[in-house]
DNA sequence: TCATCACCTGGAGA
DNA sequence: ATCTCCAGGTGAT
């Protein structure tokens, strides 16, 4: 059994990052690439039946360091001692991927009907703890697939960019381990050139599969978050959509503010934002 | 470079 | 019941 203290389980599973997770009774089970992670919270740490949750919930993460690294405002500081164990994950990358492709203009619980559409029909089923469980699909799998299949899942317009993104990693011109190495800025140029791949879904990708924790995705509600508290410091924020070159200044002045660990700041103020306005998670 | 607009689909509210 | 509106955006014009 591992232990791993310091995570609230709670809070980082319904944070937005991941949708293939569900909680029975005090247990959660999660859906990652094609391992099914197991986790109990227990009153001194986080126990599981494998050593491959402990990557996944970046135990390497210098909690202490960062949070007092990206507290640069009472907003921040308040956030993180509310929320206290609310962690980022490292996702797998193709399923991190193919998910925050189907996030577009859609809703947390519709995204995850999605995504477990696409594990029953185009994953492995398996069998763990007596209970069975489909694997989230393969590359090659969800490449050759065609889009009335990927309809017949419910991804409407998202199934020709779930097609073509995962013919992108099929034929590696998009290399999850070379973005992984990559710096940030070259690794969301890439991302970016994928059909169905904007700046907000790059840097979810980014950020949660690919260790660029300067990321910040500036969605719908970070925009609003910022407007309603911090439009003094990002002044010219509105709540029209951003442009591309407004999304690129603003990350800019974003990373400065907010520094290296940016992306554990967005985390926070997101969760805080959607617990506040009572929308659903997992 | 920027502003509009259409887009699949399921769920919530009128 | 039936309708409208919206949801963690992106691509095309």
């Amino acid at each position: 059994m591992q232990k791993i203290s310091k995570i609230n389980l709670d809070f980082t599973i319904n944070s937005g990052q991941v949708f293939l997770w569900d909680k029975k009774g005090d247990k959660w089970t999660g859906v990652n690439g094609e391992d099914i992670l197991i986790a109990t919270q227990e009153p001194f740490g986080l126990t599981s039946s494998s050593t491959k949750i402990n990557n996944f919930f970046r135990e390497d993460d210098d909690l202490e360091k960062i949070l007092t690294n990206i507290s640069r405002d009472s907003l921040i500081r308040r956030t993180a001692r509310r929320f206290k164990g609310l962690r980022l994950m490292r996702q797998d990358p193709f399923q991190c991927y193919i998910s925050f492709i189907c996030s577009s203009n859609s809703s947390i619980p519709n995204i995850k009907l999605m995504l477990q559409n696409l594990c029953k029909k185009f994953g492995t089923r398996i069998e763990f703890n007596r209970q069975h469980f489909f694997t989230f699909p393969e590359v090659k799998t969800l490449a050759n697939a065609s889009v009335k299949e990927l309809l017949s899942c419910g991804l409407g317009f998202r199934a020709k960019y779930v097609r073509e993104a995962s013919k992108d990693v099929a034929s590696g011109r998009i290399d999850f381990n070379l973005l992984r190495k990559a710096d940030y800025k070259s690794a969301l140029k890439s991302l970016k050139t994928v059909y169905g791949i904007g700046n907000k879904v790059a840097d979810c990708i980014l950020l949660f599969s690919l260790d660029k924790l300067e990321a910040f995705p500036i969605d719908r509600w970070t925009q609003k978050i910022l407007l309603k508290y911090y439009s003094k410091i990002f002044c010219d924020i509105t709540e029209k959509s951003l442009t591309e070159k407004k999304y690129e200044n603003l990350h800019e002045k974003l990373l400065e503010y907010f520094g290296p660990y940016a992306g554990y700041a967005q985390q926070f103020l997101f969760k805080m934002e959607r617990d506040i306005n009572k929308k659903s998670w997992l």
